[in-house]
DNA sequence: CAATCTCTACGAAGATAGTCGATCTGATCG
DNA sequence: CGATCAGATCGACTATCTTCGTAGAGATTG
């Protein structure tokens, strides 16, 4: 409907509160958004790496794939690689204070090592 | 570990994001929730109601439960019946601004029509 | 005690999600 | 072109979730 849709990513006016909680909802891609709003952007390797996860690789990409359809994540093809970056205006502009709450709790989980 | 535990709720200390993201990442759930905390406390028939949902009794229950089990709202017995509570000061202990991000946006969905 | 009202608990059936190994595509570099 | 590196896609398997009908448990009312 709005701008910003290409097909792979939604439209920002197409986000929807139920799939982006989803999307957070799991261990692995809250540690995947997490980082990746600490570190700005990283190409999918580099990522998997900064999150500590000790998944499989095509693991990792549903997961960047579920993340990216929700539309909390962007991907940015660059060379051989996709370069990854959390949807920060769109979120915020779609869910005030969502985005900022859940990665304020995640980084608590770092140091106090709770999940 | 810290207060509040009963053995039907969690500690306020147990709750885990990944937990309430899921909890709150269905529509059912989420109207629940948002009803609740609009209304502030509501036996469960009235908020099945109260929240437009056409979802059978056990099933309203089953996602009580879910609610529940996760720390996202508390329940009272008062005769024969349960009064339901969001668990607000213990959410906002533990994930700052997340109840009310979801809240706000859950409130805005009534008005757009999206969901 | 019987009836009723409010919810809980118990399967069961269908759908969805997380995980992986194997394979494929697309870009880059000799 | 051949090799390689970065990811995506394809089944397949398992586990969990959603939903419901039926039945049960606890409180209140007659």
């Amino acid at each position: 409907m709005s701008a910003t849709a290409d097909d792979r990513h939604p439209a920002t006016g197409d986000l929807r509160l139920t799939k982006v909680l989803a999307a957070l909802a799991d261990p692995a891609r809250l540690a995947m958004v997490r980082t990746l709003a600490t570190v700005g952007e990283s190409p999918c390797v580099e990522l998997r790496q900064a999150a500590g996860l000790t998944i499989s690789q095509p693991t990792f990409s549903h997961h960047q794939r579920v993340l990216r359809e929700a539309g909390v994540i962007r991907e940015r093809v660059q060379g051989p690689q996709r370069i990854l970056t959390v949807r920060r205006e769109d979120l915020d502009a779609c869910f005030p204070g969502l985005l900022a709450a859940v990665i304020h709790t995640a980084e608590e989980f770092l140091s106090s090592r709770r999940t």
